[in-house]
DNA sequence: TCTCATTGCTACATTTACTGTAGCAATACG
DNA sequence: CGTATTGCTACAGTAAATGTAGCAATGAGA
């Protein structure tokens, strides 16, 4: 079960032009991906908690994409639950112009 | 079919939390908008053309992916074909930091 | 005006992805 | 032993995405 090489692993859409960016544009636009990364941000989570925190979202689909996260070294199982990596921290970085973003977003919606 | 009110629209995941970020963050976890900012970054693109850049998806998709970020303010339709608006460049901006860290994650990826 | 090509967009049957519920084996605590 | 976690999976049902085809509207050319 346990794959190799992710960057460029076959199921991957837009893979196949050798950019990464585009393996990480779907990565990150499967359902759960984005928030799963967005909700570990503070710290690790057990299974549990996460699924808590992603408004119950089905444990089939985040134990894939936790799979999958693991996988590109994003994320990893420790003894306190699920956690970033430092790599996965790094990807969280590049959130926080989004949550700016989001808030600006947000703000010039109502008009 | 034309919806309102994009920030807070009932369909979107998160949105119920009033946090804008889950709701910027299901809209983005979505297949292909990720993509169509993208592909969009350096100039409009027709229907067509997009969906060639895009790999040949399919055009449902793309068009129900295209009316989201149309209602979402991050897309419009003029002359030249779809084009990303002010605000969705500024969308855009937020994913350079993405696109560096894309390129450092597939060559640690290597090893 | 009659093609012909392009635009944005849609129908629809098929396939894939996701959901919701239930429950497993392993571990730990009493 | 019971019970309560953990990570994880099975499976039936539902929602989302794909792939192919084609529509109406627009414009260019003969």
């Amino acid at each position: 079960m346990a794959k190799q090489a992710p960057a460029t692993k076959p199921g991957v859409r837009g893979s196949r032009s050798g950019r990464p960016i585009m393996a990480l544009l779907d990565l990150l636009g499967r359902r759960w991906t984005l928030r799963i990364v967005w909700e570990l941000r503070e710290g690790a989570l057990t299974s549990r908690a996460l699924r808590t925190a992603c408004d119950e979202a089905s444990p089939t689909i985040l134990q894939t994409r936790l799979t999958e996260l693991r996988e590109a070294g994003f994320v990893e199982l420790t003894d306190d639950g699920y956690g970033l990596t430092v790599l996965g921290r790094e990807l969280f970085q590049t959130f926080t112009p989004l949550h700016r973003f989001a808030e600006r977003w947000s703000k010039q919606e109502g008009s």
